[in-house]
DNA sequence: TATAAACAGATTGTTAACAATTTGTTTGAC
DNA sequence: GTCAAACAAATTGTTAACAATCTGTTTATA
């Protein structure tokens, strides 16, 4: 596990709140998305607020035309959210395996923490949460086989998720997820490979 | 063809030259990048400096560290550069196909004059230059084919050239490309991406 | 009425000053 | 001499003010 930095810097915080209400489509398409009102919101000045819409629009949720500020970004098309699909499961199946093959028991505790956690956020059935948490459990062996490629890794989950959701089966949600564990906690390549590919589509 | 925006944003030049500055190793590794310092060098406050190196940041080429700046980010490992390749080919079979499929004669010529430039910037042999083009030609099809995965594109294609760079042959570049931009002119796919694959590894 | 110019308001872009944090150096005690 | 505390310099983080740009409304003119 990796120490956080010392003060998580404003804009990490601010993009993190701003992306959960993008998910949870807060924002109607095209809506423009004014600093000023954010600011005030969050308590501080336009600068973080401006860092954390450009990290978005870096991320591809959000678009930014000069002048004008930023949008909420159209959907990908069916084709492309197709190649989104096929490029994040490369990138987490390289990541899962060497999960599997680093892991501590302290890795596993932390992703049975997650996993729980998960089913707790579709127990209450709240889409954000919901959301939230699946991303959260997969950004962990994404964040600890390869901080090189998480930023990447973000950037297609959420621009996935966003174009089409499966989360809003809970049930089958848990399932999957509670499937691709067990497979990780016995440390079982080809099983949790077999289950990602069947949660990620 | 799309126009450009009214006035293309500071922080757009600014990363850009960073960016290339980057590629052609003009920054030590883990050397500290000063905001001021870059700020005078470009004429502007610290202001836009901090969105351009926030971007770059967020492609991956350098690393964040609260209170302390950025650095220039390490290098992708083997297995990860080859992950990144992998998702870079899909990503860029994807636009390329479609490409093929809707380019007008105006997009012909456009990539046969990028051909043109890549092919003086080899013959100058400056290593800076030729990355560019070659960034340049393929950024092209990408930007056409599909905007929303520009900056995917771009983050992927940058670490993969900084970590390993075949373009030092240049006249094997030549050769590649001129292959596949012919492929093009022929709208024949399949050759296409036959020549892609040859030249993306 | 239709069109275009002129104006006013709102919003983004940039800057410089200030606050907070980090980093390096000096100082002093042991 | 070594270590740690105190100080000084450099750097990043944040803010508020100002400049530039865009947007919508009014007004003048044909």
């Amino acid at each position: 596990m990796k120490s956080f930095p010392q003060r998580q810097a404003y804009r990490e915080s601010i993009s993190n709140i701003i992306r959960r209400d993008l998910i949870s489509g807060k924002f109607k398409c095209d809506e423009p998305i004014r600093e000023q009102k954010l600011a005030t919101r969050f308590g501080t000045s336009r600068g973080p607020v401006r860092d954390a819409l450009m990290q978005l629009t870096q991320e591809g949720i959000l678009q930014y035309q000069p002048n004008k500020g930023v949008r909420v970004n159209s959907l990908l098309t069916d084709e492309e959210r197709d190649v989104v699909v096929a490029m994040r499961l490369e990138l987490e199946k390289y990541c899962l395996n060497k999960f599997i093959l680093l892991a501590s028991e302290e890795d596993f505790e932390n992703i049975s923490l997650l996993l729980e956690r998960l089913k707790s956020a579709c127990e209450v059935a709240s889409l954000p949460e919901v959301a939230e948490n699946d991303l959260a459990l997969h950004r962990y062996w994404v964040a600890q086989a390869s901080p090189h490629l998480e930023s990447t890794w973000i950037g297609l989950s959420v621009r996935m998720i966003m174009k089409y959701s499966r989360l809003e089966n809970y049930a089958q949600s848990i399932a999957e997820h509670s499937r691709i564990v067990n497979a990780i906690l016995e440390r079982d390549v080809e099983k949790a490979f077999f289950y990602l590919g069947e949660n990620i589509l």
